[in-house]
RNA sequence: GGGGGCGUAGCUCAAUUGGUUAGAGUACCGGACUGUCGAUCCGGUGGUUGCGGGUUCGAGCCCCGUCGCCCUCGCCA
């Protein structure tokens, strides 16, 4: 009789024979899937013949001569081994058992692996790891806060950290020239594939720093972490590239940069288009930008191209897609065609390097929106026409980010990062004459068209602060209320510092191969934000209400 | 908050236009076999078709509501 042993380190075949005793072998009968035991034996090469190649530990087994329960199982609602994965729900309801699956047991040690290289190399760098609060005040900018009442100040929050900024800054000031944290971050969002509402950040500050200082060191990490988890040599110092330039050549500010697919703009030949889609959009001051998806035109059918017509409309709220065919002889071909004189067609052609087979597709519409639906149609486009490998891995960074957004809904500038990001030097005119050209010393480490993290150099003078608080429409009285800590703090010796953060779990995810985040987190949370484990959130006494003197209106 | 997908045996799934007693694989239980390792063979248990309404002679299937999981837009400085 057999028994597949397992623990963590692998599974090891125990053989049961007549001649150990009929007693042992009926306590081994009563054996079942997922029991507990200790067995003592002998570790033996197996008979001629019944080795297993498939098995690491194939050509050996462990020949039984006592046998310990130490505990029983119910019956598991899924075998940690099985070959059809169980439904997400499940296997959260059961993360114990799921846990047990080599597949996550690979995850979590990789992730283990990943955050101890992490800490060796700031470690090597001289950084020091500092822990920030949890239970911290807060901050009504950015991201909706958990809260956590006082019992002892009734009618009072504490906020759990959306990060450690704010601190991390102080400990500049403080004179810890450098500073790292594994730190736990909490932001009250709708989730994604790609976000949880409690995520962890590799959190960096340095002092007397500027960003080449910063991208310098993040660029070592990287190469090392390559180099160790992934046996990568990656070529240091990882490739740059502005915001302004991403925004054009892919419509976005993470872009995958695995294959190529550039978006081009044709909104000069737009402009002397008979068809009026074009040739209104151009004159309006819109754009005219399409891609190139070479050698895709059979792939995509009437119906195919019915669903990228819709994907681009519904999900990104473009007008239509506007597409053709490279025909056989080089003519671009589809029903809206003879709409247009045919030698701009060529010319339109021509600047995408049309050739024949080729499908081409073009949205008409603002900047921002020929971004969006562009942006997604190339990511959707790649992942239909396999245009990279999937092991693949690309790194590198997206830097002067603009300092501020309009708010088109409260008429206002917004930070587009954090209000304490410091303005490129050259620009610091502009905060006042034209804000929006304004670009900020920020950069983002973008990994296979994910943001793997991003950081900015912050303002140490006081001037500059406040005309920042100024331009986002923070009085003097709330800039004080929210940060005068940090305010203060700026004014006792502040040394030029800046520093950045990386999504440890997207970084896992990434280096594991996985589209997915709860995957590479333990104990992860569903869309709503919910624990099916523990089933939190849960209700609470009356009682514990009544002390933190909460009504509950429902 | 909006859009989409899914929910049927412990698990993974099937079930023709709405039509007989809702099936298969696997797991589980019992037996046979005993060098097996995704064992095999024989037999068996197992269903509030997520939940609540409605339409219908008749609903797993259609309609309304609701709950849950996933993807996504908004959102996430």
């Amino acid at each position: 009789m057999f028994v597949d042993l397992r623990d963590r380190y692998g599974k090891t075949q125990v053989v049961f024979t007549p001649d150990g005793g009929a007693e042992l072998l009926a306590e081994a009968r009563q054996l079942r899937t997922e029991f507990v035991i200790a067995v003592t034996g002998k570790v033996a090469k197996r008979p001629e013949g019944t080795i297993n190649p498939k098995l690491d530990t194939g050509e050996i087994e462990l020949r039984c001569r006592k046998l310990e329960l130490l505990n029983k199982s119910l019956v598991p609602p899924f075998q940690p081994g099985t070959m059809e994965l169980p439904g997400e729900d499940l296997r959260l309801k059961y993360r114990y058992l799921d846990l047990r699956r080599p597949d996550m047991q690979r995850t979590i040690v990789l992730r283990h692996r990943m955050i101890k290289a992490m800490r060796d190399y700031f470690d090597e760098h001289r950084f020091i790891e500092v822990e920030t609060p949890m239970l911290g005040r807060s901050t009504p900018e950015g991201a909706r806060d958990y809260l956590v009442p006082s019992r002892v100040h009734p009618g009072k929050f504490y906020a759990l950290p959306q990060s450690p900024q704010l601190y991390k800054q102080i400990l500049m000031i403080a004179g810890y020239d450098r500073y790292v944290q594994v730190a736990r971050c909490f932001r009250d969002e709708d989730l994604r594939a790609d976000r949880q509402p409690e995520f962890t950040q590799l959190d960096v500050e340095m002092a007397f720093v500027d960003s080449d200082d910063v991208i310098g060191i993040i660029d070592g990490l990287v190469g090392k972490l390559a180099k160790d988890i992934l046996g990568l040599d990656v070529k240091l110092p990882l490739a740059r590239m502005t915001y302004d330039e991403a925004m054009e050549r892919y419509g976005h500010d993470a872009p995958d940069l695995r294959f190529g697919m550039e978006l081009v703009d044709v909104t000069e030949l737009a402009k002397e288009a008979d068809f009026r889609v074009f040739k209104e959009a151009a004159a309006n001051g819109k754009r005219v930008r399409g891609l190139n998806a070479k050698g895709a035109a059979e792939k995509y059918s009437r119906k195919g191209i019915d669903e990228l017509t819709a994907f681009v409309m519904q999900d990104h709220g473009a007008g239509g897609l506007v597409w053709f065919k490279v025909e056989p002889d080089g003519t671009l071909a589809s029903p809206t065609a003879k709409n247009f004189q045919p030698d701009l067609l060529k010319r339109i052609g021509e600047k995408l390097g049309a050739a024949p087979g080729d499908f081409l597709c073009f949205v008409a519409d603002t900047f921002e929106t020929t971004c969006k639906a562009l942006n997604g149609l190339r990511k959707r486009l790649a992942k239909e026409l396999k245009l990279y490998e999937p092991n693949a891995m690309h790194f590198s960074w997206v830097v002067e980010f603009p300092m501020f957004a309009y708010d088109e809904e409260e008429k206002c500038w917004a930070a587009m990062h954090h209000p304490f990001t410091a303005p490129r030097p050259q620009d610091l005119a502009m905060l006042e004459s034209d804000p929006g050209k304004c670009r900020a010393q920020a950069y983002d480490l973008v990994v296979n068209g994910y943001e793997a993290g991003g950081g900015t150099i912050r303002i140490h003078d006081q001037g500059v602060q406040q005309q920042v608080f100024d331009l986002l429409g923070l009085s003097r009285e709330t800039a004080r209320d929210r940060f005068g800590f940090l305010l203060d703090a700026l004014q006792y010796g502040a040394p030029p510092h800046g520093g950045i953060a990386l999504g440890i779990d997207r970084c896992v995810m990434i280096f594991g191969g996985l589209d997915n985040i709860r995957d590479c987190i333990a104990f992860p949370k569903t869309q709503k934000a919910a624990d099916l484990m523990t089933e939190a959130p849960g209700q609470v006494d009356a009682r514990q209400l009544k002390e933190l003197s909460i009504k509950i209106n429902t």
